[in-house]
DNA sequence: CTTGTTCTAGATAGATCGTTCTAGTTATTT
DNA sequence: AAATAACTAGAACGATCTATCTAGAACAAG
């Protein structure tokens, strides 16, 4: 009656989650993730009712690895929080690297593969970025009096996470870590400036300033 | 037959760029392209040789239309080159918000999806977001000493668009305007920053508008 | 007109897709 | 040992996929 330890089930996962990540959800069919992982769709289908079960099941599994790989290293160091955050960066670069950058962020992929069409799937997606954002966040605001007292740690959070995942993105269509590595170089840059800030008292900076003039003539996005 | 305006390749090609925009590449299938652009396979098959052709069309109309679209306001060289930066994130947020960033960049989500499947569609997904980043390293340049001097314009400009296209891409999954606008305002305070710390030219950085405010919400999104 | 080219029409091939079905094997419980 | 539940096996199904095929319509040039 206990949860029964088989290794089928896991297979399945673990073997569907590099095909996903390297071919993408739809263009990997169920017969070769059963092939590959010496299955059959009998014990597929026994497992999962459907293909898209096996997804979400795939994505539990990609973040639980991202998280130790990426994020794993954050209990150790109680060292500086902003010193940890980039070495979260490090973490994931050295991820990266290990695939040759050929792969980008698994979940990255999926977001934008999936994302419309699998409402279910849409969803996890969102609560495992919201999660990272929220683990940045934290590291933010252990930080404290280091950054300027006016910023908005949500904000700086979402920056980052952005900054990353699409430097992960681009890092996978260029086949370079060029684009990864500019994000964390200008990160470092930003935090720099953001701690220099911190000293100088001076009027708080504009959010965001209107673009005032003339704004180009908008063409129909959805005649696409 | 009434008189047809376009031509059956173009029609091909735009209905395509829609499809593939809303579901994806492989999850579009050639009949349903066909019948929705009131073609034959007949047809489809002598315009191009494969799906996958077709879809090299539909990335040079697609970058075309957001050339026109995100970029097209940059003619006139007259005003400041940072503000007209922000003018193209502003461009490119309004017309996310007029499809309720239900739908990302579409170059962005066909990156994720075929990257690794297609050599040659990898190719020039990367070309065209090397053209993004030149025409944004190009107004650094033009901001000339606004900008510290040992400031690297291509690793700027490369971040810059990996924030908005992590942005973006957030934004789809996550159904919110947030994630975007978070890049946008964190890149205006760190473009404040780093004038800041020009030190020769100490002159008020420019004519600060009456309108300091943010922009009026466009959508009924919650995040503004 | 005639000839040649370009484009359209739509049935159909041939492969692959996700999924179902029935039967059999292995494990757990009583 | 007997009974029950968990899992495996793999053929087969219907749907859908990309692409091909043959035939003809529309059009341009001589």
């Amino acid at each position: 009656m206990g949860p029964r330890k088989t290794t089928t089930r896991e297979r399945l996962i673990t073997t569907a989650a590099e095909l996903f990540w390297r071919q993408g959800y739809s263009q990997t069919g169920v017969n070769e993730i059963i092939q590959q992982a010496k299955a059959t769709s009998g014990s597929f289908y026994h497992f999962f009712p459907a293909k898209e079960d096996l997804l979400l099941a795939v994505i539990d599994h990609m973040s639980e690895k991202h998280q130790k790989v990426v994020f794993g290293g954050l209990g150790d160091s109680a060292a500086d929080p902003i010193e940890r955050l980039f070495s979260v960066f490090s973490a994931y670069r050295r991820h990266l690297a290990a695939n040759d950058f050929v792969f980008g962020s698994p979940l990255a992929s999926l977001s934008a593969e999936v994302s419309e069409n699998h409402p279910a799937v849409r969803e996890k997606l969102s609560e495992v970025v919201e999660g990272w954002t929220s683990q940045i966040e934290g590291l933010l605001t252990d930080a404290g009096p280091r950054l300027p007292v006016n910023t908005d740690r949500r904000v700086l959070a979402r920056f980052i996470v952005n900054a990353m995942e699409g430097g992960v993105l681009q890092a996978r269509v260029s086949r370079s870590a060029a684009p990864f590595d500019a994000s964390v170089t200008q990160l470092r840059t930003h935090f720099d400036l953001l701690q220099n800030d911190v000293e100088l008292p001076k009027a708080p900076s504009l959010p965001v300033r209107s673009t005032p003039r003339r704004e180009p003539p908008v063409g129909d996005w959805k005649a696409w």
